[in-house]
DNA sequence: AACATTTGACCAAT
DNA sequence: ATTGGTCAAATGTT
């Protein structure tokens, strides 16, 4: 049923392109196009998203099997030890857009951060503000994209157990930033909701909305499976489809982009939406670029 | 004063 | 010895 959502996210991203496509044929407002834009790419990566976590439950056997040889032996980890053991992980991948990625509705203190072999950016380490007061132990790692600068990729070890006793007038616990995340550079920070219905001026921009919160709800409410916290490179897991591409990141991120470009191409007819984003990094580039500035 | 961040040191695993 | 994750003192911010 994840592939149906994955399919449906694809279908309206489909839909929403051919609106857009007619909004350009005719003259509509800029601010309905950008909408509309933002929301495919949206959709796009979501749908990338989806995917790239069903790649990795199929390769979920293989990359168990090292650390639960490394369980039966002796030495023990530090002082995790209470929940030690195989914990759950959520990778998330966020676009430069997301302005402060650590904005997902929980607080979040830094604790470290790392140089990182292999990678240009280093890693940020964050535990839950409330880690000591109220013991919860929810972490996550924060490392923007080498290939992509425009990218960063959020992994989320442990659960809160901390209820998100916000420090401000935030989203919800279960609110993530990402499905609006196309919004926030045009806006002046928090309220993103709020900086963009202004703009709702034309039917063609209140439909978009309405479909914006269909979607958050499809991806909030969309279970990400986990899998177990391994060595690899878990910025490699999300984009490759084998180990050996986990190897050299430098032909997996062409690897996605061309998968994808094959997906959209359907054909020569340069009056078909799929032809007029046949390329994927045009497409991106549109939407972080040329689309705001 | 009470937080948060930075950053080198420390530690476990390999 | 190298690497990634965490600690904690120093420093910055509110």
């Amino acid at each position: 049923m994840e592939e149906k959502l994955v399919i449906n996210e694809l279908q309206q991203g489909k839909e929403l392109a051919n609106r857009l496509m007619n909004n350009l044929k005719q003259t509509s407002s800029i601010d309905s196009n950008k909408i509309l834009i933002s929301e495919i790419l949206r959709i796009y990566q979501n749908a990338i998203f989806m995917l790239s976590f069903n790649n990795d439950n199929d390769n979920k056997n293989n990359l168990k099997r090292k650390s639960e040889i490394n369980d039966k032996g002796s030495k023990k980890r530090k002082k995790t030890t209470s929940e030690n053991k195989t914990e759950k992980v959520k990778v998330y991948v966020g676009t430069g857009q997301d302005k402060n990625v650590n904005d997902d509705g929980y607080c979040w203190r830094k604790y470290g951060q790392k140089e990182i072999h292999g990678s240009i950016n280093p890693r940020g380490y964050y535990r839950c503000t409330h880690r000591f007061t109220l013991k919860c132990l929810a972490v996550k790692q924060v490392q923007k994209s080498d290939e992509d600068p425009s990218i960063y990729e959020v992994k989320y070890r442990g659960e809160h157990t901390c209820n998100n006793i916000n420090t401000s007038p935030s989203p919800s616990p279960t609110t993530t930033n990402f499905s609006v995340s196309m919004f926030e550079k045009r806006g002046v920070t928090e309220k993103v909701e709020e900086d963009v219905k202004p703009m709702a001026k034309t039917e063609e921009v209140i439909i978009s909305l309405d479909d914006l919160e269909n979607k958050k709800n499809i991806f909030r409410t969309f279970s990400f499976s986990n899998y177990e916290y391994e060595n690899v490179e878990w910025k490699s897991n999300i984009f490759s489809e084998n180990l050996e591409e986990k190897l050299s990141p430098a032909t997996s991120s062409s690897g996605i982009t061309n998968e994808i470009v094959n997906g959209l191409v359907s054909g020569e007819n340069y009056e078909t939406v799929d032809s007029y984003f046949s390329n994927l990094d045009n497409f991106v580039e549109v939407g972080q670029d040329w689309l705001w500035s």
